[in-house]
DNA sequence: TAGATTGTTAATCGATTAACAATC
DNA sequence: TAGATTGTTAATCGATTAACAATC
């Protein structure tokens, strides 16, 4: 399928095509340009019409493109066509604010379990599902077949726990702690640093002319 | 102060030398090279001097950075020197999950209030700070000088409740809803969009070698 | 067919890395 | 002073934009 590697900032890209995709498709319309899209996602053609065609001639020349095609081929491209088995590590707020974000099972992420370290939330239960015990993981992961773990705890639990999720065959993690892990490269992981986002906004405040 | 632009890709690394050079201090550890923190940080020596240069030589030839004046310098680069007043917008889970991070007050960022638009919510408080309704939020923008706010609502509900944020006076948004904010370029955005990340996670999930 | 718009090559621009003279 | 390591210039690499022939 890849003939060749594709850029990193290329894909960085693809989500935000899928979204504005998504929404045209419920707006109802049914083709694009290169240029009525760049004029609406504040991109050049040129770049659209380069990222796309990393992937394969999407287009039609004198049409443009067919949103749903587009919209479902980039689907595929980034894996939304598939099924994950998800587990979020770490109950607090930020866990239970992914727990209760349906949108995410739309797209096949399913959350399997909720899983803390505080004896006193054990057995509650988050949009029906029922928080676990960390030293269950293991056990679980296999169980349930987990790809795909969330990681919502403090730094310190979540260096010591990311290297059990890895051992016991979860793929990839998606990392809100503040905090680089250190995992085999078979282990894919997403960052979210919310502290560095809201520094980075504080620097643009600071510095605008 | 500033002779030239800095580009955003080195604005985008601060935040991350920062929590290094941070993490380093609490080690006690008084200096560093660019050699050794290129390793921690698995970045190339070449790139940390250049990024750091274009803000003025912070280093000493033959010994390197000190850390504590190094780490005290990018945080007033990055604006974390100052104070500033927040408002969350959206008092759901990930609203909750905000206004309960402390570390964001510990670096400047008071939350000043938490507002909704469900009647319910109204008069709950979350951390002390009483959730209010969102048709206060003009007065309330004013009378606490309130120059950040976050948006942690649905798609809808931002893109109405954006602009009166910006024309009462607020700066910069951190936008968590699925969609780009079309605002005077006055207003600072940084977006976070959770389920773009997740899409990312996915792609490389799918195309490990 | 004529017009529109893609796919793709070539030109430009910017970011990263390498190298080394300056200097603590 | 000698050794280490920065600050900075030059070389390389990669990403973006422009241009246009191919083609629907």
């Amino acid at each position: 399928m890849d003939e060749h590697e594709i850029s990193k900032v290329v894909v960085k890209r693809l989500p935000r095509y899928y979204r504005y995709l998504g929404d045209l498709l419920e707006a109802k319309v049914e083709r694009i340009s290169s240029g009525e899209l760049s004029e609406l996602m504040n991109v050049t053609a040129s770049q659209i019409r380069q990222d796309l065609n990393n992937f394969g001639g999407f287009g039609q020349q004198g049409y443009g493109y067919n949103v749903k095609y587009l919209y479902d081929e980039i689907g595929k491209i980034l894996g939304l066509d598939k099924v994950y088995n998800m587990i979020i590590v770490g109950a607090g707020n930020l866990g239970q604010a992914l727990a209760n974000y349906v949108k995410f099972e739309k797209n096949g992420f399913l959350i399997k379990g909720l899983f803390d370290v505080k004896p006193e939330l054990k057995g509650v239960s988050v949009r029906g599902i029922e928080i676990r015990m960390t030293d269950e993981l293991p056990q679980f992961i296999r169980k349930h077949d987990i790809q795909i773990a969330a990681l919502t705890l403090p730094k310190s639990g979540a260096e010591v726990i990311a290297p059990v999720l890895a051992e016991n065959g979860v793929k990839a993690i998606w990392n809100f702690a503040h905090t680089d892990l250190h995992l085999p490269p078979t282990v894919v992981v997403e960052n979210v640093h919310l502290s560095e986002s809201l520094m980075h906004l504080s620097y643009n405040l600071n510095h605008m002319d």
